[in-house]
Parts: structure tokens; sequence; C-alpha cells
DNA sequence: CTTTTATCTGAACGTATGTTCATATAGTGT
DNA sequence: ACACTATATGAACATACGTTCAGATAAAAG
């Protein structure tokens, strides 16, 4: 007996996609099975070879996508409005938030899955997230020679700004007892505080 | 042919704990088999069993130990020369750095493997972590009385420096740029502006 | 030297793994 | 109504897993 109840030619794929994200999130890459992927999907294993090519190539495509999205929407936040080097911290600050909060499984995942990838898939992702970090020193050592910051060190503040943010996706709830709004307002504001800005230059 | 090489009574327990912590610091605990830590301890698998009731064990003790010695690490820092709340936040920055720098693969292991544990040692280990949390939120909670410090949430700004320090250990190599003083220093400087804390207090 | 005991081996256990493939079926286009 | 094709099944593949245990061996105790 196959294709029990009508066509899922367009569904499938998708679905198979954000099973492997919800369970890979959960129980670690390494710890789920294509089977178990298969029955969230509700679909037997061999099917799932119709979308992908092996199980690395299902954790590779999940966090490249993630990051080439935060990537997109960095570059989106480009703007005029964004020129003083404040400007752009309180945008960068602005945009890791938005784009990191609803996505907690995809973060999840890009932050402990590193080590579960081929050589290869690891390179390009680590190419993707150190360019990341690079967009921020740049603010960071444009702050500095406007005068608008006051940094010893642009390398140390980058990672501490973006470990800071990275903490709050093991934390936030969207039910929680900051709105998005305030939270992101009080992550600009630390930021503000860890690069010695004044409050407005 | 049992024992080959005289007796490893005293050394092969300690030997089993180390290849865990390395090999799932490496590869991650669900990608590691008994097999492999037999294999880098130099015995069968079946010895392992003389050292450890099952592969759980192995990777609660390893979270259990790194987390007791933390906290023990804290308690022994408590003293009078810590009385303020700037003197406080200065010694759990200087605390914090310099228990987990040299032990980067508990490090990895305790941030990574959590799900991995069952919900018993899970709960366990969470109490831990939170009393760890909670240590620094009460310093902070002190500063915001006396006056030293001016922060508008105080659990946001504990966890935000909780993350900064937390990152410090994915990138921090003993031979790298800065000495673990003028690291500690920086991370120090970078926590008083978080509470909003003036030089001298 | 002999006995005892801690320690290790080697093999086995049932089960699970990622992946492949011949076969069957349901929807699409004619 | 019919053929075509995308999609799914169900079984099989070799290999690996965590754990157990009877038996072997080396160090310690007498």
């Amino acid at each position: 007996m196959a294709r029990t109840t009508g066509s899922h030619s367009q569904k499938t794929g998708p679905r198979v996609t954000q099973a492997a994200q919800s369970l890979f999130a959960q129980y670690g890459y390494a710890a789920v099975s294509m089977r178990q992927i298969a029955a969230e999907v509700g679909v037997q294993v061999g099917a799932l070879y119709n979308y992908t090519p092996d199980k690395q190539s299902l954790l590779f495509t999940l966090m490249q996508e993630h990051m080439s999205g935060l990537l997109a929407a960095w570059r989106m936040q480009q703007g005029p409005e964004n020129s003083t080097a404040l400007q752009g911290l309180r945008a960068f600050v602005d945009c890791h938030l938005r784009y990191h909060l609803p996505r907690s499984e995809a973060v999840f995942i890009a932050y402990m899955e590193l080590r579960n990838l081929t050589a290869d898939n690891f390179d390009h992702l680590e190419k993707m997230r150190k360019s990341y970090e690079d967009a921020l020193e740049a603010i960071i050592k444009k702050g500095m020679q406007t005068g608008e910051f006051e940094v010893a060190d642009s390398k140390i503040v980058t990672l501490a700004i973006i470990g800071m943010l990275k903490e709050v996706s093991t934390w936030y709830r969207p039910d929680g007892r900051l709105t998005e709004e305030a939270l992101i307002e009080r992550y600009q504001t630390m930021a503000r505080q860890l690069v010695g800005a004044e409050f407005h230059s």
C-alpha cells in the first residue's frame, strides 16, 4: 500500500525540513534518526530520500539557510538612516534580536550542531558567521574613529556584544515578561554602555 | 589474554573519565560510542563498566563535577574584601573566567549536552546553574540598593553579563593575543559598564 | 608458593542505524 | 479511458550501538 491519502508532493518537502528542524533542535542531530523524522512527517523512512540526498544535507541546509537569512536581514537594514556608528549599533541589535527571537529552533541548531557538519560544510558556515561578526566590528571601529565610541579593544567588545545577544535565545519566550520591543530597547542600551557611547551623539 | 601489562586499577578510572570528556567535547555525547572511549583508553569496551554503570552516568558525572567546582570556586571567593557590590562584581567576573578558561572541554560539555541528560539529571544540574545565576543577580540587586549600580532590570543585566562571559569560552586560547589577566580586566570593565557603575565607588 | 581478588578480554545479546531499491499506487495530461 | 510519472511503501543491506557475562590473568595477601 503506497501513498494512502492523495498526493503530498508539494507538501512533504517542507514538512520534512520542518520535522528535521524541530527534532534536531529538541534532541540534537546525532540523537535523531531518519525514522524519527519520517514518523513525524507521517511517512516511511525511504520516502525522505525523495527530498534529501542524506541526513547531513538536511542539517546543512537548515543551518545554511538560517545564516543566509540573517546576513540578508542585516544587508536590508543598511541605509542612510543608519549612517552614524551609534545608529548602526542600534540597528544591529535590533536586527539581530528581531531575526533570532522568532526562530528559536534554527538558532539552537546553528549554535549546537556545528561539530556535526562535515569539514566542507563547516568551513562554509564558519565564513558566514565570521562575516556577521565582522559587520559588527566594522561598526565599532567606525565609532572609535568618529569618537562616538570609547572602546579599548574592538575585537573583545564585538565578541562581548554578540555573546550577550546570543544568550537571549536560550531563555526568551514570546509570552514572557517583556515585549520584544522592550527587550530590544534594553539590549540597545546595554550595547551602548559596552561601547562607552553617550546617550545622544 | 587479559590485562596485558601490569595493573591499571588505579589509573584506568581517571583515564576513562578523561577520555569521555575529551571525546564528548569534540564530537558530542550522542556521536561518541562506548567503543570509541574504550579505544582511547586502550581497553576493550566491557572494561569500561568497571568504572561506570552506563554511558549516561559518564556524562552526568562530568557535568555535575564541573558545576560543583564552579560553585565551590565562587563560595571560596567570598570574604570581607568583596563586600561592596562593585568588588563583588569584579570578583564574580574574575572567578568565572579563571575557572572556565582552563577547562574548555568541560565548559563545552556543560553548555551543549544538557538535552542528553535524563530528566532527573537535568533537573539536578539546572538547579545548580540557577543558583550560580542567582549569585550574580544578588550582587546586582545589592548594587542597586546601595546606589553603586544604575540598572533598569537586574534579571536582564544578569543574563547579559553571563552571556558575555560564557561566550569567551568559545574562542579563548591560552596562547592567544591577550593574557588571562588582561582579558579578565577587560571583562571586569565591561561588566562595570553594563551595571552603570562609576570607576571608583 | 598458594589463594584470593580486582581487573580485563572476547564474544555475544537484541536492537537501531543510514541508505538503497524493486514494487505499488495515486494524481496528471491526453 | 489510458498511459505516464511523481511519490510512497516495505523489506532488505551491512554495520554499529549499549550492555552483559563467563572465563582468563595478573597483582596482592597469606
